[in-house]
DNA sequence: TGTTAGCACTTGGGCATGTTGAGTGCTAAT
DNA sequence: ATTAGCACTCAACATGCCCAAGTGCTAACA
């Protein structure tokens, strides 16, 4: 038996599957595919390849189907990544154009990107937690109310209602936001919660209530930047490409919605040297997506945040695999120009 | 054949069917609900109901199920809106705690709906259009590109990048920003193409030009805050309620996706005196939800914003409603505040 | 030694057939 | 107007049968 045969064998049999949904058998095999031998010496080599656990057969006299493990053989050995068609390309370029403000470009990738594969795509807010302070305001909303925004120099901005025990006036907010400024503009949001302290202790008297509470509300603003958060589209793509449902999607829809465990997923990732990380089916942490996979990558200043799709464990690995790595790496291109 | 037992039957078939998910006959109907009659009679009144298109037979032999029409007439004349429990009640004072920020109060209330109802729960953003200007922020992020931020008396902020043709200073845009502000502070959103032309007409001929992007991008800002969204949660509720599917979730998830669907169906949801409106399964203007009803209300200041439900025709539509409603009115009071 | 043809064997899916039970509509009696 | 009774309908379920697809094995072959 040759080894490099019964590789081809296995890449066969993914291809037909994840192309017709349905347990591929010898004979069919062999008619599709121009592989110089006989049905029968493909049967021996699928043995081999069960007893390996690469491929299963649902029941005693269907074809076979592969497993994560055989997927997982694929997705690493033998599948190349196969490059995009023009229109793909195109519609990635017209991705370009628009105006450049992250949420606006973040929603309009992953529309592309869930269209482009027809599954599932989620796409993480960059991290900010390096990002620093640009600028800082507050707005008086009502004697007892002020709105605080935070500025980052990413462009990010971050905004929150803090309540003062106080009334306070306009001229004291304007004072605290000059004495603020000064002593953070420039500092990264990680560090606020070392710096505000000290700004709030070296306030006269009369303002320190007021700069304590605006002080924890900036703080809240700086950990929420750093909190994540996502963006996702294509979720009808999941009942869609599963009209026969091998996949059910309530699990999947709540694992979805359940943003903390997408995040964590995705930040879980290892950054794969090929450039797009997969994770298969029961390799997944998370109960309900053991018939799903996820295809992601890093993208933007030092690949910090993910990008990627979620869909079934039965799906067009290469072309996937291809489209969310063209996709992070225009938006690479978009954010760090 | 008395009107009121007809009606009282109605409602024991609607009833029953939106539990049990089954067409009901006549002879469970007089076992279960103590109406003083024989199956046979029910038998007559059903063929008078199904006559007048207020109930239908799947197939020949089959109990009857509600048409839309039937679940049309039983929401308007035949059910109450139930009390809430008190574990509802409960759930949703608990809503009250927390930082009032709008977006994080129109998410946890979303989710709370979605939870109440087993329903995917939706709510649009408040209108702002006659929200007024209450603060302007810009912010140099590159020589080049200008971050402009507007802020609403409604506590409401909005950003976007600005590209200037040519090189900006910062004290260029703290002298503008001095400009701008002096003008519109206090504007109604709805003005600012009125009212910006004529700020960018008074300024230096050096400053022209930044000046016209600048306000071109607060005119843009001040349309977003217009232009309508909305969020959503429960999706997963879909999958679950409808295990066997007489609800094909596929054109739902579609019409959720599509935001600007859901916010025109919401929208064009007429104010029912009652406090709640029901839009049943083919009243529905889009296709996808012609096995689905929508239950609504609006909320906040002249209730111009709507929040509601979207799930099966087959729905609890007494305590949904109630739910909505319940929800509905704390919003008001907690947004109102 | 690897490949192949041939063949017996397994089994899910499709189909025709039979049975059951819930449910209806009608009629005649109350 | 209501009801009991009855004949009738039909989906759902079960049973049995056959077929096609597919397997594993063995013996022959290059």
């Amino acid at each position: 038996m040759s080894e490099p045969r019964k590789l081809e064998v296995l890449r066969a049999i993914v291809e037909d599957y994840v192309h017709s949904r349905e347990p591929v058998g010898s004979k069919a095999l062999v008619e599709r595919h121009h592989l110089g031998v006989s049905s029968a010496t493909i049967r021996n080599d699928m043995a081999l390849l069960e007893e390996e656990g690469l491929i299963a057969a649902p029941h005693t006299s269907a074809g076979r189907i592969p497993t994560d493990k055989g997927y997982r053989l694929f997705v690493d050995r033998i599948s190349e990544v196969k490059p995009l068609s023009a229109a793909e390309r195109r519609a990635i370029h017209s991705l370009l154009e628009g105006p450049d403000d992250v949420e606006d470009i973040l929603e309009r990738t992953v529309r592309l990107l869930s269209q482009l594969t027809n599954q599932v795509a989620v796409v993480q807010y960059p991290h900010l937690s390096r990002a620093r302070v640009r600028h800082i305001e507050f707005v008086l909303l009502a004697p007892r109310q002020v709105l605080v925004v935070l500025i980052a120099d990413s462009g990010k901005v971050e905004q929150g209602v803090v309540h003062a025990a106080t009334d306070a006036a306009d001229e004291e907010l304007m004072a605290l936001r000059a004495r603020f400024l000064g002593s953070i503009a420039g500092s990264q949001l990680d560090l606020m919660p070392q710096v505000l302290p000290s700004v709030v202790a070296l306030c006269p008297p009369a303002l320190r209530n007021l700069a304590g509470a605006l002080a924890h509300g900036l703080e809240r603003l700086a950990e929420r930047s750093r909190d994540e958060r996502m963006v996702m589209a294509g979720t009808a793509n999941l009942a869609r490409s599963n009209v026969d449902f091998p996949l059910s999607i309530g699990p999947v829809l709540e694992a979805l919605e359940e943003q903390v465990v997408m995040l964590r997923l995705l930040s879980d990732m290892a950054e794969d040297p090929r450039g797009v990380t997969v994770s298969i089916g029961r390799e997944n942490p998370y109960d309900g997506l053991s018939e799903a996979s996820v295809v992601a990558t890093g993208y933007g200043p030092g690949s910090s945040a993910k990008i990627g799709i979620l869909g079934p464990t039965r799906m067009d690995y290469p072309n996937t695999m291809a489209a969310v790595r063209a996709v992070a790496r225009y938006l690479s291109r978009i954010l760090g120009g």
